[in-house]
DNA sequence: GGATCGTGTTGAAACGTTTTCATCGGAGCC
DNA sequence: GGCTCCGATGAAAACGTTTCAACACGATCC
């Protein structure tokens, strides 16, 4: 059809297939004239490069791939946003995939980005295994981990220190008086959901509190919803009446049930979130949640991926941020 | 380094490159045996096909292109669910592209999908601009508009009557008992948008009630904090008592603003948010909503987009869904 | 027993670029 | 004026696949 090659557009050019590619390649080292004569062509043409064709020859795609974890989440999507800016900076292209907590998504879009030989992979990984990476090492394409650090150490990784955020979100509550605590987890497949746990536990223990765990996979306000029924449905002597969630979306929806069935918040139940997202502070009693530099942290994901890309050594270049309490209305002031 | 090509596989299984290429593409047509001895090999050398090198002599790509306004948005994050499920049953992968509200991203996507000649396109524009899809036209790539009409009908859609869901939001507050409606609308590059003003408009009018009209640019939960703000301030007898919210995050941002600042909700004033966002149902006072059938408007629109792929004429093919009220606690009962 | 057919297989061309290396023409130098 | 040198250009090879046309071989047919 109107496929326009390089061919016509050096013909018409008047110039050769050569010059034509150095204009769009190199424009520095050909002549003024010829590089107006091409751009001329071009324009007139409509000719757009085959990437493919480059590709092939070139033997790079100028594309990274990005797989997360759950692009609805506002955490990740501007995580995204961030690593995206930071690649088109130095020219590459993004392809985000979005795993939406299912293992198996996420193995399909590595072996897309196998099959497209693209030139580095950013990854949020579901589980811990990490063995779907070993083909990337083969063919030494540079892998970022996002969200989440190697225990093997064997790849860089850009993340936010879990821990630290439950052990935020417990001793927060402890400090407000809480005395039966309670984490709302995800798959405990998922390492962040792990290391918030075992921030909770640390601070739980360390007051010599008890410390309820629920896991029913992944979080939904959906799900907040019906363990708040569940929780309202409790006895108040023995009810949680502190409460770490594992995101925002199920703390909302606890909180909701909770409220609807006559519960105070936070007289009754102290509850925190994570993550920060929009919504948080936008529900009628503003939620008190961990907030984490996403923006930042795909942005340093992809300049370190970028950096392995110049041909720098990833070791010992993995960044760890500090994530942050933010306090609102449904957790009981300290004291 | 380890880049293991068509080649290899044939030398070590001891048959021609056509015989690999067929035992990938069309394993019918070859014996047993050497199916066998190739798969053989390719599972010994760790063989991943070269798709640039497909793609450049096959002349397709397998890969469909779709750019959705914004993903972080359950709506679009749904449809482009649906439409992958769609693709994937045929063979094709798709590229999610995230406009997240900015033409200039859009049009650095449909650049990005056209260089890389992806196979078809889906687009879901944030402005009424069109022009930028006739490159596909030109080289006869299929291109099938989401939750949108072409306006020239020149390009097959799947969308939703948003006339008909402004008129469900505004004619359920009227007959509620709503005296002075407003309606929150994005911008108004944004057809959608318009749309739904005019629904609501149209019921306006038949009721001979007045209708204000807000235009702030994206609709956000923060944006809609602020629109409450100012209504919560105003006084009661000139404050609009029936809202139609552009998209749920600004309506549920604008009652959270009215019931901190005291205001009845459903009461005083009514609100209906569109899309029926989980977070709908999950606030303290359930939103009222409109609910588009989001997944199955990405799964129709990638069959469309299939069919034109396998030759099919799409002209007079497009689809158009029935949004759907959802009552619940936001807005007062009828009567 | 030769022609015809069918089944599996193969060699070679082609896809549209980038890149290497050679060539060319002219400017600068002695 | 002949020499070198340099910048600009071009011819051709190469990237890894798909596909077409041709081939080998045995079975089937008259």
């Amino acid at each position: 059809m109107g496929a326009v090659s390089i061919r016509e557009v050096a013909a018409l050019a008047g110039v050769s297939i050569t010059t034509v590619s150095n204009v769009l390649n190199r424009p520095e080292i050909v002549s003024r004239k010829a590089v107006e004569r091409v751009e001329a062509a071009i324009e007139s043409l409509g000719y757009v490069p085959n990437i493919a064709a480059r590709q092939l020859r070139a033997g790079r795609s100028s594309v990274i791939g990005m797989a997360v974890i759950n692009i609805t989440n506002p955490f990740f999507a501007e995580m995204a946003l961030g690593a995206e800016r930071a690649a088109e900076a130095s020219g590459y292209a993004v392809f985000v995939g979005n795993s939406y907590d299912s293992a198996a998504r996420e193995s399909h879009y590595l072996d897309l980005f196998d099959r497209q030989r693209l030139d580095g992979v950013l990854l949020a990984p579901i589980g811990d295994d990490l063995s779907a990476l070993e083909r990337f090492a083969k063919r030494s394409v540079p892998v970022v981990l996002v969200d989440r650090v190697d225990p093997s150490g064997r790849h860089a990784s850009v993340s936010v220190d879990d821990v630290l955020g439950g052990r935020l979100a417990a001793s927060h509550l402890i400090e407000g008086g809480a005395r039966r605590l309670m984490f709302v987890g995800g798959p405990t497949r998922i390492a962040q959901m792990r290391e918030r746990l075992e921030g909770t536990r640390i601070e739980a223990e360390r007051a010599r509190l008890d410390l309820a765990v629920v896991d029913e996979g992944a979080l939904s306000v959906r799900l907040g919803l019906k363990i708040g029924r569940d929780l309202a449905a409790m006895p108040r002597a023995s009810r949680p009446d502190g409460i770490v969630g594992g995101n925002d979306e199920v703390a909302l929806g606890i909180m909701h049930s909770l409220i609807q069935a006559g519960v105070d918040v936070p007289g009754e139940v102290s509850i925190v979130g994570y993550d920060d997202i929009d919504f948080a502070s936008a529900s009628t009693v503003a939620l008190t949640s961990i907030r984490q530099p996403s923006h930042e942290i795909g942005l340093r994901a992809a300049q370190l991926l970028l950096a392995a890309l110049a041909g720098e050594d990833l070791r010992d270049r993995s960044v760890r941020f500090d994530p942050e309490l933010v306090v609102r209305q449904s957790s009981r002031p300290v004291g």
